[in-house]
DNA sequence: GAGACAATGTCCATTACTTCA
DNA sequence: CCTGAAGTAATGGACATTGTC
């Protein structure tokens, strides 16, 4: 499915998309329902090439030198009225908000999308500390709602959403590996959780079998006879591979309808059900 | 076809920054 | 205010893949 379809979608009901000021020049046709504000007079591009690709491009050293200033964002985040509706804008930084964001980015060598891009503001940024910028909560449920679809992008997936949501690629690149990380250590934690319940299962039937053991060996060397039993009563159990006390008891065991995919002694569990990871002996979870 | 090389993308560990108790 | 912990955006390096010469 081709993600900027989806993202498109009126019924993802991500109001914070809608477009609520028609009077930029976008294209009409694409209906993405999205508003950029360029402030200054600046026409976003007509082409539908990258936006902040463009800003870029237009070169920080340009930025610069001339005060003036472009503003790339949508009418809900921007300074002047989103600061309401935004959850992030009280404290810190909006990513959108500062200069240091496409100062930092342009820093990237690896910049994805800024081809050519690889300006020479080395020393300028080696005055800048690097600023920590914070995502909107929309944007964050966006990318969120995303991931929950797929937790890997294609370029054009990539160059989609950030366009979506006025981030430059780089940034939702950077998203989906830390989100990726964090799934990974949450699932490393569960997995540890896990294994941590089986070795407690594990060590409280080695009690259990070393208790029977000591309880059988007392009885051996008080009533010799009653351990004169057929070498039958002790059967193995062909799959659970547990000891039966009982021919008929084993028996019975291996006719019964337990499922022998069950591994001892529970199935590990999974974080995040990845639909394209769903573990086998793991029914997908809601 | 094989090898060298560059471009590109992902993963991973780590850093740096923000937020909150 | 100060501080430490937690969360997370960003960075840099290692590695894999792919295309080109």
């Amino acid at each position: 499915m081709e993600l900027g379809l989806s993202l498109g979608d009126a019924s993802k009901s991500l109001g914070f998309l809608k477009d609520n000021n028609s009077s930029t020049n976008q294209d009409p046709t694409k209906a993405t329902g999205f508003d950029f504000c360029m402030s200054l007079g600046l026409s976003s591009k007509e082409n539908g090439e990258d936006e902040d690709t463009s800003a870029e491009d237009g070169n920080d050293d340009n930025q610069e030198e001339t005060p003036l200033q472009l503003n790339l964002l949508p009418r809900l985040w921007s300074s002047d009225n989103g600061s309401s509706e935004n959850g992030s804008s009280g404290k810190g930084l909006d990513v959108n908000r500062t200069p240091v964001a496409e100062e930092a980015s342009s820093a990237n060598k690896r910049e994805f999308e800024g081809a050519g891009n690889d300006n020479d503001d080395d020393d300028d940024n080696a005055l800048n500390t690097r600023k920590k910028l914070r995502l909107s909560k929309e944007q964050s449920a966006f990318l969120e709602e995303s991931f929950k679809e797929h937790n890997t992008l294609n370029p054009k997936q990539k160059l989609a959403l950030a366009k979506q949501l006025n981030l430059r690629a780089r940034q939702v690149e950077v998203w989906f590996q830390n989100r990726r990380a964090r799934t990974k250590l949450k699932q490393t934690e569960v997995d540890c959780e896990y294994l941590k319940r089986c070795c407690e299962t594990l060590t409280e039937e080695n009690r259990r079998l070393h208790k029977e053991l000591q309880e059988l060996r007392a009885l051996k060397t008080s009533n010799p006879f009653y351990m004169q039993l057929p070498a039958t009563t002790l059967t193995m159990c062909p799959s659970c591979e547990r000891v039966a006390s009982t021919p008929a008891a084993a028996a019975a065991k291996a006719d019964s309808n337990i499922p022998k995919a069950i591994p001892f002694p529970l199935a590990r569990p999974r974080f995040y059900p990845f639909p394209q990871a769903a573990h086998p002996n793991q029914p997908a979870a809601s």
